[in-house]
DNA sequence: ACTTTGACTTGCA
DNA sequence: ATGCAAGCCAAAG
């Protein structure tokens, strides 16, 4: 399977309420500094029909929402994200509450 | 075909 | 503790 398509499982396995960060996904597919590559997978998400991907609760290391304008709207992330009852602090994801750690390799 | 950049992270100075 | 540089994979110019 392609690093994308592995990428895409792993950000489909965020349960609803929770937030994971690129480094973490990174990791899971087996590339620690591919971070930026996730980034990449989930822009090609976007722009593509992979909508049933909930990319809005992939947040950079310190919970900032770096690719929220890459939605519809600059908004829709962060209200999607409350919507699952995510809590913010100020403009980042509560990470100590919601941070969900994808199922790493050996 | 080669270079640059991108929704990032970690490490060394 | 803060600042700069390197690393990773893929796509666009």
């Amino acid at each position: 399977m392609d690093l994308y398509e592995r990428i895409y499982d792993i950000v489909r396995s965020i349960p609803a309420g929770s937030v994971t960060t690129y480094g973490h996904i990174a990791a899971a597919v087996g590339t620690r500094g591919g971070a930026r590559l996730v980034g990449w997978a989930l822009n090609a998400v976007a722009l593509s029909d992979r909508l049933d991907i909930p990319c809005h609760r992939v947040v950079n290391r310190l919970g900032e929402l770096s690719g929220r304008m890459h939605f519809e709207t600059p908004f829709v992330m962060r209200e999607r994200l409350e919507a699952e009852n995510v809590t913010f602090v100020g403009e980042t994801v509560d990470m100590s509450r919601h941070l969900w750690v994808p199922p790493m390799p050996d």
